[in-house]
This record gives structure tokens, C-alpha cells and sequence, in this order.
RNA sequence: GGACGCAUAGCUCAGUUGGUUAGAGCGCUGCCCUCACAUGGCAGAGGUCGCAGGUUCGAUUCCUGCUGCGUCCACCA
């Protein structure tokens, strides 16, 4: 095997492993093949406008782990890629480009526009898909979706037309959050609040009977005065219960408005009295309703005032804001400004300020699908981990809105609705549909036109674990691989898309889409701060595949995972030191196994004739195969890992290998640490797809592709508390010389004897059988035993368990150092045992602590107090 | 304003029903290029488990309060 190098290359591994799945497509996934049945996961698909960052890889990454193993374990396992067209976001940046050439989306047209945006995603739109490819995502490729396709668009056409028929889903004029920038409605989610350090204006409104006497209301936004119908104040406040119902003159417009009473305000805030702007505010066109108020509306849909607005027209409305309160000062009204702190809905794609605005908008009446997922939840359907978001989830359920799903913009997926020139709308699949309505109710055909809105992008991607699938078309795949099993995705997106599946999913088939929902958490930088561009803090995954390798990226991402990961760039050296030392193991025992040393299964070895150190390896081995499937089952994938990397590196290599070297050419053995090894291959192809498929190849010594290969079976037989024991003892023994060696800083140049004493006879025939392997491992060139303590004079003199050992090395020692650390060491353990004895003289203890806990406790006590006796003995013995 | 989470070694984190001497990796110190691996090996230093109470024979673990940090939600003008 001297053609494998000793370094690992990821670079050629992943080229060649990746062609290699290109060619074989071994995720490609076929509906009623295995007898263990379907297991899918459906990525939540990027933004066609992403390029791969940290949040893609580790979510990808969680996918993928628990997709190969499930692989492994035999199901028909379907992990379903795609991209979403996220409107907003991509029309933004279509607008941008164009803007370089000088269009705008209304000077290029809806057509070309659209063109635009096409041609857009299709020489951008897959860059995400190689990326994620690039990370060793097993998805099955060739199935890959987008929600613009049409088979996609006609699921989603379905869906408003069937919710429409159902009666849930209305037009209707409310506010809206209206991004003046994007020009379009937003929905609650997507107006995000974001603190703002804003100021509250106090304004006086003069009584018309008596301009002296005013109103003091307060406001954070003061141009919006300008629509005002009425000034509201609670009925049980005092203060005010004479004013009910009296005029006032708005001030800049002269507008003569009331004096309502209205439970909705809140006494204790500000003058007790609010402006009510029914066009302008949320609460206000409530009231506005309530009180049967006029909608005055005083601004354009991109920001700037209107003529309702007066002598503001044409004004910017944070121009506005300024002359407002400019002239409002003037004219005396203005009693202060207070700072006053609160929140501001911002766009969540161009943090535009976002104006509450009266428009026409399609919405979804959501109580009913509510209602049926939280009564789904309420059964396990979702199971959502960390448990800790279960209220979240619930809540919004509860608290449920209806959700307004009509976007002005125009990319994404057209509103299925045609108007006659009365206004009269007919809800249909295309515009020859519409035209049959419009016969049927009218006897008459009449021109259409669409509605020139789209819908929400989520409106699209709420459908996404059947739409993929081909829904509304029945077929083999839709019933075979839906529901699917686990979700991973952000808690961000809990409201956005979560809940929202579980509704459609519930509503149109009838089940949830998903038994588990994992939620992991964000990709910080050390510091704790989001990886974002624009802080600069924000590592490159493809950089770090570049650098490190795909595996180091995902091992250490996987490794350091708790709630949020914090990751920095040395973290990947881990992943990559782990590859390359799994490289090298593997490189060794390739170089020391003889043809017939190579055993694929447990049944090979013999192990009658088996050594300690094998039966040892064995026995750790089946306990991490189980340990590790318990971990990935519940989704403990950092403990996973963790399990590995102790089992692999601390005691396959560190010890087990370091112990045989002296025996390899037992047959054996040879078997022993080859089936070890290819096995620890597959327990980590979930976790490091490249280099452990390499590897394997070169185990095999045929291409396989290793997520096809069986999972490894528990082999729970080979478990050997005896084996277990006894090679404790070697290694305690073992280090105990070392640490010797290491105070006295012997050099390994100064090879000498090295003698030990063993008290316990049943452990002095197997420290006898391994003498070589002892003097191998503290590399002494002859390292003997005694069966009882002899003279320890002039020899240095350590205890380990039963075990005392010594090192004649005359001048070599500092008697001194030693005796002190002898003698602290008594202390320190004498000091343990007392508080235990303590403890068992205490009656409560005694009385109430389980029989285990406290023979347990009594025999520390004894050991430290025997093995102090031996201390002071090796203490007189040091002269 | 409401809800939730976190606080353990210099850093990032484990610690699964309260009970050995609280662990790991990185970093740090010392010694080693030993024939798989210096992306390595061995040894070592480093912690009053955020603070204050309470429950208990016993608390890092359970309860309460406080402090600090974080996240989500929210129509207080």
C-alpha cells in the first residue's frame, strides 16, 4: 500500500468521490424497492438567489448525517433537493442589475421583466444546488425541484382555488405593512420590528367651539395627522367624559373631527388621548370601523403625500414629518417632544420603514387550518426538538392571523384570478376557465384580465413536502415517500414555513408532513454575532472545503454544535487533523494486514485465541456502534461524533494500535484491527463521507460506494468486562511509568530497565503475557516484573491500582521531588476519604441513601486509605 | 411589554431521572522528528460549576430571587 501518501488530500479524494456519484447516482431513490420502507427528508430549499454560507452547510450537513445512515440502515431513503424563487428577494436583485443599464421593471414591462428573472435563474439559479453538492449532500439530484416550474405552479394554483372554494381565502381592503420601497404588501412576518430610538410628538388639537381649549394627543409619527377623523379617549377616564363627543378642528387641514370614546386606549399612555388615523394605522382603522369613521387617505403607494395630504403634497413622508412638525410649531400646537423608544416594522428585505397602508389584498383565513394543526400537535404531529420550541409553535397557532398572500410585484406565481370590467372576479385555473364562469353567471363572454399580482413566495413553498412530490397528481412516489420523516430547518422560520406546512399538509392530505421537526440553531462568529456580509465576519464554506476539505468542514461544524455554533477558522483543523489521522490508521493497518488478516465480519476472528488488548478493542467497538445509533436516532449528532473521535483516536489508535505493533503478525490480530477499522469506516460515512469512502475503497479494494453498505450490526457478543478490566489495569500501569519517566524527564535516548511489583496475582499472569507490549509502550528496552515488593532502594518507586513499579535508575532521580509528591498525594486522598467517612457517619446519610451508593462510597474510602498505606510504604522505601 | 433560553477551565462546549476525585477539544507549559500520522506522541498546569437564599443526609444538577448575555413574539399611539 506504499501508493497511498501519508498526508490526505481532500482535494483529489472529493473530485474523484463526487464523479463517482455523478456517474452511479447512488441517491437516486425508487418507491417501493426495500422492506423497510420509504424514509424521506425534504430540504428546505434556498433562495435561488443564495450562494452556499454557514447556515446552508451545517443545516445540510444535519441532512445529510442522518440521510446516509438511514441509507445504510436499508430504507428507501429520498432526500428531496430544490431552490425556492423567494419573489422579493430575487426581484430585488434582477432591479438592481437592470438599474446598472438604467430600467426600471416598469420601463423594461412585465414581459421582459420576467424574461429577465428567468434568464437570471438560470445562469444563477444552480449555483446553490453544486455548492451543496460540493458539501457531499446525498440528495437525489436528478429529482431536483424549483417552485416556479410549472408542474409546481399548478400545485400551487390548486391550492388558492381549493382554499377559495373551501371559503378561506377572501380579498378584502385592510392595512397592510406596504414596503414603499419594494412597492408591495408585505406580511406580518415579513415586516420585521426593529428598535428604533424614536420620538413622540405632543400635539394640541383646538375644541371648534372654543380654539383656545384643546387636545393634547400624542404621536410617533406626526405627518400622519394629516388623515385624521377622529381623536379617541378611554370612556372611563374622567378627564375626558365631558369632551366626548365635541368637534375639534385638525390643525394644517382644518378638518372638523370628534371626540370618540373607545375602550381600545390606554389611559396611562401619553395625554390619555390618541390621534386616530384610520387609513394610516392598524389600531386606528379598527377604531375606525368600529365608530364608522371616514378612511382618508393621505399618501401615495411609494411614499410620497398625496393630495389629501394639503399643502404637503408631493412631500416625502419623512420630508413631510419635518415640515409637519415645523408648521405645527409655528402655529403654536406643538407642547414637546419626549424621546421615546419603540419598535419600527422594517422590510425584511430592504429594511425599508414600512408604512401601515389601506389597499385591496388577497388574504387566507386561517383559524380553521389552525385549528386542525394545533389539534395535529396536540396528538405528536409534529414532535418538534428542542422541546423548548413547542410554545412558540403553539402560540402562533393560537394567536393565529390571517395571512395576506398578495405581493405587487412580479415575480413569482400569478394571481389565479381574471376581473371583468365591472370588477366582478373568477377565481379559475386559466383564462378559458374564467371565461366559462364569467358564461355561466353572466350568459355572456366579457374581457378578462388577470389580477397583476402575485402570491406570497410562502404560499408557494408551504406546499413544498408534496408539491414536490407531484402532488395534485395521485402517483406511486407521492404516497409512497409522503409524509416525511424529520425537518431540519432555523427556529427563525417556525411561522413562515413550519406551521404554515403542517396547515397545507393537514388540509390536502390529510396528514402532516413531517413526524419531527429539528430546529437548529444559528452559525455565529466566536464573538457571538450572526455571520452576516455585511459585518465581514462571515466564513466562506466553499473557502473552507478549499482549505480544509468537505469532512473537516462537517466534522468540526458537527463537533462543535450545541445550541448556536460558534465557529472560527482554525476549528475546521480539527476536522481536518481527524481525517488525516483516520488516513493514516488506516494506511498502517493496510501496511501490516496479510491478505487473509482482512475480516469483514466478527464471525472470522477467532476468538478463543485472541489476546487481551483484542478482546479489549472488541468489546469498545460494539459499544460504540450502539452508542453511536442511539445518538444519531435522537438527533445527538455533536455526541456522536464525539463517541467517534474518543473511540477511534484516544483508544483505537492511541492504545490498541500502539499495543499490537509488537504482535502483528498474529492472524488474529490482524483480523481483529482490520474489522475494527472498516467497521469505524462506516459508524463515520454519515458524518465524513469523502475520506471514509476512500479509504473503504482501498479496505475493499473494489470502488463502493459506502452510504449502499450496510449500517454495522451491534455484534453485542463481543463485549468483555473481563477484557476490559485487565487491559484498564495495563494502562494504568503503563501510565504510571509514564508519568514517572515525565517527572524525571527521562529521555527516551537513556533506554533503561523498568521493574513493577504486582500485589494482585490474576493480574501479574496477563501483566506477564504483555511484558513487551509495556516496555513497547513507555518504550523502556527491558521493563520486568516482581511478584512481590522487594528492595526499593535507590529505585524510583510509583503506584498505580494494585500496581507498584519502580525504575533503577540511581542518579537519574530527584529523591526529593518524588518523596514531596508522595506526600502530597497522601494528603489529597487522605482528605477524600475523610470527608467520605464523614459522610458515612452521618445518620441521615446512612438512613436515607440507596444500599449501592453507600457500599460504594465505603469502598473508595477503603481503597484510598489501602492505597495510601502503600504510599507510605514506597514513602520509607525512598531514601 | 410578553415568552423562552443561556451562564461550568483562557476559548468553545459535555455533564440524561440529585450520589465516585466535575470531563473533552482547542489554547498554554515541558519533553520527544519512535520505522502510520509533527495535521503526530507523551506528560502537565488550569475550575469556590454567575450571585444570594431555599429544599435535602447530600445540589453543578431541583425551587425562588438577583445580575449579566441572547433569541423570539408584540397594534401601547
Amino acid at each position: 500500500m506504499s501508493e497511498i501518501p501519508s498526508r490526505y488530500d481532500p482535494k483529489s479524494v472529493e473530485e474523484k468521490r463526487l464523479k463517482l456519484w455523478d456517474e452511479k447516482k447512488p441517491f437516486h431513490a425508487v418507491a417501493g424497492r426495500s422492506p423497510k420502507g420509504a424514509f424521506t427528508i425534504v430540504i428546505p430549499p434556498p433562495n435561488v438567489t443564495g450562494v452556499l454560507h454557514m447556515g446552508h452547510a451545517l443545516n445540510n450537513t444535519l441532512q445529510d448525517i442522518l440521510t446516509r445512515y438511514k441509507r445504510m440502515q436499508g430504507f428507501d431513503t429520498l432526500w428531496m433537493p430544490g431552490t425556492d424563487h423567494a419573489g422579493i428577494a430575487t426581484q430585488n436583485v434582477v432591479e438592481k442589475q437592470i438599474a446598472k443599464e438604467g430600467q426600471t421593471r416598469e420601463s423594461l414591462g412585465r414581459e421582459k421583466f420576467l424574461e429577465r428573472l428567468w434568464e437570471w435563474k438560470r445562469h444563477n439559479g444552480d449555483t446553490i444546488i453544486n455548492q451543496l453538492h460540493k458539501l457531499g449532500s446525498s440528495c437525489d439530484w436528478d429529482r431536483t425541484r424549483f417552485t416556479m416550474d410549472e408542474p409546481y405552479s399548478e400545485a400551487v394554483r390548486e391550492v388558492f382555488i381549493e382554499l377559495h372554494k373551501r371559503g378561506l381565502i377572501y380579498q378584502g381592503r385592510y392595512i397592510i405593512n406596504w414596503c414603499p420601497r419594494c412597492q408591495t404588501a408585505l406580511s406580518d412576518e415579513e415586516a420585521e420590528h426593529k428598535d428604533a430610538g424614536g420620538q413622540l410628538w405632543h400635539l394640541k388639537y383646538p375644541f371648534k367651539h372654543d380654539p383656545s381649549q384643546f387636545i393634547v394627543v400624542a404621536t410617533t409619527r406626526p405627518e400622519t395627522m394629516l388623515g385624521d377623523t377622529a381623536v379617541a379617549v378611554n370612556p372611563a377616564d374622567e378627564r375626558y367624559t365631558d369632551l366626548i363627543g365635541k368637534t375639534l378642528v385638525l390643525p394644517l387641514v382644518n378638518r372638523e373631527i370628534k371626540v370618540i370614546a373607545d375602550d381600545h386606549v390606554d389611559r396611562s399612555f401619553g395625554s390619555g388621548a390618541v390621534k386616530v388615523t384610520p387609513a394610516h394605522d392598524p389600531n386606528d382603522f379598527a377604531m375606525g370601523r368600529r365608530h364608522n369613521l371616514e378612511f382618508i387617505n393621505i399618501m401615495h403607494p411609494n411614499g410620497v403625500m398625496n393630495a389629501n395630504a394639503g399643502a404637503f403634497d408631493g412631500l416625502d413622508r419623512f420630508e413631510a414629518r419635518k415640515r409637519v412638525v415645523k408648521a405645527m410649531d409655528e402655529a403654536g400646537l406643538l407642547v414637546k417632544i419626549e424621546q421615546h423608544a419603540h419598535a419600527v416594522r422594517r422590510c425584511y428585505r430592504c429594511d425599508t420603514i414600512v408604512e401601515p397602508y389601506l389597499s385591496r389584498q388577497w388574504f387566507v383565513k386561517m383559524k380553521p387550518l389552525a385549528d386542525k394543526a394545533l389539534e395535529a400537535f396536540r396528538r405528536g404531529e409534529p414532535v418538534i426538538q428542542p422541546k423548548r420550541w413547542e410554545k412558540v409553535y403553539e402560540n402562533w397557532l393560537v394567536d393565529i392571523r390571517d395571512w395576506c398572500i398578495s405581493r405587487q410585484i412580479w415575480w413569482g406565481h400569478r394571481i389565479p384570478v381574471w376581473y371583468d370590467e365591472e370588477g366582478n372576479a373568477f377565481v379559475a385555473r386559466n383564462e378559458q376557465e374564467a371565461q366559462e364562469q364569467c358564461q355561466r353567471q353572466f350568459g355572456t363572454i366579457k374581457k378578462l384580465t388577470q389580477d397583476p399580482d402575485v402570491l406570497d413566495t410562502w404560499f408557494s413553498s408551504w406546499l413544498w413536502p408534496f408539491a414536490t412530490l407531484g402532488w395534485p397528481h395521485e402517483n406511486k412516489d407521492l404516497s409512497y415517500f409522503y409524509p416525511t420523516h424529520t425537518l431540519f430547518t432555523a427556529p427563525e422560520i417556525i411561522f413562515f414555513w413550519v406551521a404554515r406546512m403542517t396547515m397545507a399538509g393537514l388540509e390536502f392530505r390529510g396528514q402532516a408532513p413531517f413526524s419531527n421537526v429539528v430546529l437548529h440553531g444559528t452559525v455565529r462568529d466566536t464573538q457571538g454575532r450572526k455571520m452576516s456580509k455585511s459585518l465581514g465576519n462571515a466564513i466562506d464554506p466553499l473557502e473552507i472545503i478549499a482549505e480544509f476539505g468537505a469532512d473537516a468542514l462537517r466534522f468540526s461544524m458537527i463537533l462543535n454544535s450545541g445550541q448556536d455554533i460558534y465557529i472560527s477558522k482554525e476549528k475546521f483543523e480539527i476536522g481536518r487533523n481527524f481525517s488525516n489521522k483516520l488516513w493514516n490508521a488506516g494506511r498502517f493497518v493496510l501496511m501490516n494486514v496479510t491478505p487473509e488478516g482482512r475480516a469483514s465480519s466478527a464471525q472470522e476472528i477467532d476468538r478463543a485465541a485472541l489476546d487481551m488488548p483484542s478482546r479489549w478493542i472488541l468489546s469498545l467497538y460494539s459499544r460504540a456502534v450502539q452508542d453511536t445509533a442511539r445518538a444519531i436516532e435522537q438527533y445527538r449528532y455533536s455526541e456522536a461524533v464525539n463517541i467517534l473521535y474518543e473511540f477511534f483516536w484516544s483508544n483505537y489508535c492511541d492504545w490498541y494500535l500502539e499495543m499490537i505493533k509488537a504482535r502483528f503478525s498474529d492472524i488474529n490480530t490482524q483480523k481483529t484491527a482490520f474489522f475494527v477499522l472498516i467497521n469505524t469506516l462506516k459508524l463515520l460515512h454519515p458524518f465524513i463521507p469523502f475520506v471514509t469512502e476512500e479509504l473503504y475503497a482501498h479496505f475493499t479494494g473494489e470502488e463502493k460506494v459506502l452510504t449502499l453498505e450496510s449500517w454495522p450490526a451491534e455484534d453485542s457478543f463481543l463485549q468483555d468486562t473481563a477484557a476490559e478490566a485487565a487491559v484498564g489495569a495495563l494502562i494504568d500501569i503503563t501510565g504510571g511509568i509514564r508519568n514517572i519517566r515525565s517527572q524525571w524527564n527521562i529521555r527516551p535516548a537513556d533506554l533503561v530497565a523498568c521493574s513493577f511489583v504486582c500485589a494482585s496475582p490474576e493480574r501479574l499472569d496477563f501483566l506477564r503475557e504483555n511484558i513487551e507490549v509495556i516496555g513497547k509502550l513507555v518504550r523502556f528496552s527491558e521493563v520486568s516484573y516482581q511478584p512481590q515488593a522487594g528492595n526499593f532502594r535507590n529505585c524510583a518507586v510509583g503506584v498505580a491500582g494494585d500496581i507498584k513499579y519502580f525504575i533503577p535508575l540511581g542518579e537519574l532521580i530527584d529523591i526529593e521531588k518524588e518523596k514531596k509528591r508522595v506526600r502530597e498525594q497522601i494528603v489529597q486522598q487522605e482528605k477524600t476519604a475523610a470527608s467520605i467517612e464523614g459522610r458515612l457517619a452521618n445518620p441521615g446519610f446512612t438512613a436515607k441513601a440507596p444500599a449501592e451508593v453507600i457500599a460504594k462510597e465505603r469502598q473508595r474510602m477503603q481503597e484510598l486509605r489501602e492505597r495510601n498505606i502503600q504510599l507510605e510504604t514506597t514513602l520509607s522505601s525512598l531514601v
